[in-house]
DNA sequence: TCTGGGGTCCTTAACCGT
DNA sequence: TCTGACGGTTAAGGACCC
């Protein structure tokens, strides 16, 4: 808790869905829903047009087709997110070294730290001039919270919600929260919430009552704890600039429920490497290894074993995760598989173990074969589009080219634009750009060879 | 046609060693 | 030698966040 607020909290407006309506003119003012497309799929990022149709991120993506059928539906483009992201980020940089990035779209910043602020009138001078300069730069807007502390600063900006700035004074946040519901406060959600509820308390002020042993008894020591200071506005926790990763992951919800025990063998072994390539890419090796399996009803488990020392290497992370995979029953059918691992070093060490085993067999590790060797295979891993494993299920024949909604192409003659549908062996492009007016519509045959997968193109500076 | 993917942190229980 | 307290590690699950 510091007497100025000084500390700043950046949270960009709809930030995925403002991406896309920036990098495609014909989207701007228009409902947009950025999400997983597929059967299950789920809402990342809504437009605040798809917003007044009553659509929030997390929600069903099916169940906002229902409630906004003409919204224009994208998948997620992580890459042009990031670089987004690290533009913003940098301006960040700029007025303090003390930045805590919370996700692509959001970050602490410690203004005193950088000599950016000291009072809360050039605190709000220098937020406001963050804003103008985050709009310059990407063409986008950001709402800024200020305030003596993180939780404060996270409040006030959710408070300035869209496009605005929001400015606590250190002295007046007990009676500012005393009246909000008690899942304004971070980490507090549905299940604390309803808890709380069942209890009694749905405001903080409530919550600051009941006093610190009654919540202890409620929630945990850990979390009541925190819960009672929170309510009562405290908060001291230091904007941290450098946080290491503690572990990595990777994950995959299928269309349709697996059934056949080999193929979730099959899937196992692709998450593993995928796992370890994301492990090495990042300069990590771990020690635990993490199998999820989510059944066909939702409920989730979790088996794990540690090994005798960090790994970085496929082979030993596949072996363990197929070991994993054999003691849990998975009857009834699969609807996730997951392989992580955690207790990572934050140094790359080499697993002697292994490495003495895979040179006394004399072997170089294997590829994983695919079930039965049919052409239910993976996508193609890269640059080409990918083709979701549901696609092919049960079919034998050979899958046209798929093109996602939203992903970026360039034809030989219309130049760039970006894929607005597919079906019927055809797809759908709109031939705009950033910066462009909105574009034409126009379709191909869905193996037209004029037409390309491509990269992003930048929000700005684009002639 | 319900419920993603990538994380973090906490709690509880079992087990081991002192 | 037996029992108990305690601490560390591992495993599993759950809440929460964006």
């Amino acid at each position: 808790m510091r007497s100025a607020p000084t500390i700043l909290h950046l949270d960009m407006d709809a930030f995925y869905a403002s991406v896309e309506q920036a990098s495609k003119p014909s989207l701007r003012g228009k409902a947009v829903i950025v999400g997983g497309l597929g059967p299950r799929g789920v809402v990342a990022t809504a437009s605040y047009e798809a917003r007044r149709f009553g659509v929030h991120s997390a929600m069903p993506t099916a169940q906002a087709r229902r409630l906004c059928p003409n919204g224009a539906y994208l998948i997620p483009r992580f890459t042009l997110y990031r670089e987004v992201s690290e533009l913003v980020m940098g301006l960040l940089r700029e007025l303090s070294p003390l930045v805590e990035p919370l996700s692509l779209d959001e970050a602490f910043v410690d203004l005193e730290a950088g000599g950016a602020a000291f009072d809360a009138a050039s605190a709000r001078a220098t937020g406001e001039r963050l804003r103008a300069a985050i709009t310059a730069l990407t063409g986008l807007s950001g709402s800024v919270g200020l305030a003596g502390s993180k939780m404060l600063a996270k409040i006030a900006s959710e408070g300035a919600k869209p496009d605005g700035l929001l400015l606590i004074e250190p002295g007046t946040e007990r009676e500012l929260l005393a009246p909000m519901p008690v899942r304004t406060l971070p980490g507090v959600g549905p299940a604390t919430g309803e808890h709380l509820r069942r209890a009694g308390i749905t405001t903080v002020g409530e919550l600051a009552e009941a006093g610190e042993d009654e919540l202890v008894r409620m929630v945990g020591r850990a979390h009541g704890v925190g819960l009672y200071r929170m309510a009562l506005g405290l908060d001291d926790r230091p904007v941290v600039a450098e946080r290491d990763a503690k572990s990595v992951s990777v994950e995959d919800t299928f269309d349709v429920d697996l059934h056949d025990r080999v193929r979730i063998r099959y899937e196992v072994q692709r998450l593993a490497d995928r796992c370890t390539g994301r492990l090495r890419a990042s300069g990590h090796s771990g020690r635990t290894i993490v199998l999820k399996v989510r059944r066909y009803d939702f409920s989730t488990l979790t088996r794990s074993e540690t090994l005798r020392g960090p790994t970085d290497d496929p082979a030993v992370v596949r072996e363990a995760a197929a070991r994993l995979l054999e003691g849990v029953d998975t009857t009834g059918g699969v609807r996730l598989l997951g392989v992580g691992v955690t207790g990572l070093a934050d140094y790359t060490q080499e697993d002697l173990f292994a490495q003495a085993r895979a040179a006394a067999e004399g072997e170089a590790p294997a590829e994983p074969q695919g079930p039965g060797g049919d052409a239910a295979g993976p996508a193609p891993e890269g640059g080409a589009p990918e083709v979701p494993a549901a696609a092919l299920e049960g079919t034998g024949a050979a899958p046209a080219r798929y093109w996602a909604a939203g992903s970026d192409v360039r034809h030989a003659v219309y130049g760039p634009g970006w894929v607005q549908g597919s079906g019927v062996g055809r797809v759908t492009v709109r031939f705009e750009r950033p910066g462009s007016p909105p574009g034409r519509v126009r379709t191909f045959l869905l193996d037209d060879p004029d037409l390309e997968p491509s990269d992003p193109l930048p929000l700005v500076g684009t002639p």
